[in-house]
DNA sequence: ATTATGACTCCCA
DNA sequence: GTGGGAGCCATAA
């Protein structure tokens, strides 16, 4: 169940393929949810008319059913943050920490360093 | 049937 | 730099 507004056309497709981008992510580098779903949208063709409403809550939602080996932790949102519902219930934080990357007395990770940039990628 | 609730982002004050 | 509102609708209760 998307925690978010609609479903993508094909849900189990759109899984599928937030699942894929998000393993490309290497350790110690981070991408916003908007991030992914700019690329999982042009991907499967879905038209972002509706501005920025649906894509990166679908992609909430997708990787709130991630299996174990996706490294969920690296999406974080457009503010650097981590925007995990309950919060103290995860340890998305220590993970990444321990990938090495480093978060302000504001509990905000610099994208200007750890964002990771699709660039080799051919989607 | 109706209400509450979202793993978000953008824009403007 | 911060804060609030809009966009927008599928599910669960």
């Amino acid at each position: 169940m998307p925690s978010g507004y609609t479903s993508p056309p094909d849900r189990h497709l759109f899984n599928a393929k937030v699942w894929e981008v998000v393993q490309q992510i290497p350790p110690g580098k981070v991408a916003t949810y908007g991030q992914i779903a700019a690329i999982v949208m042009k991907s499967l063709g879905i038209d972002d008319s509706k501005g920025r409403a649906y894509g990166p809550r679908w992609v909430g939602g997708s990787l709130a059913a991630c299996p174990d080996s996706i490294p969920w932790q690296r999406v974080i949102n457009s503010q650097g943050k981590i925007s995990l519902r309950g919060g103290s219930e995860s340890n998305q934080r220590s993970l990444l920490e321990a990938e090495g990357i480093e978060f302000d007395s504001l509990g905000r990770i610099d994208l200007e360093i750890y964002r990771w940039e699709a660039t080799d990628i051919p989607w």
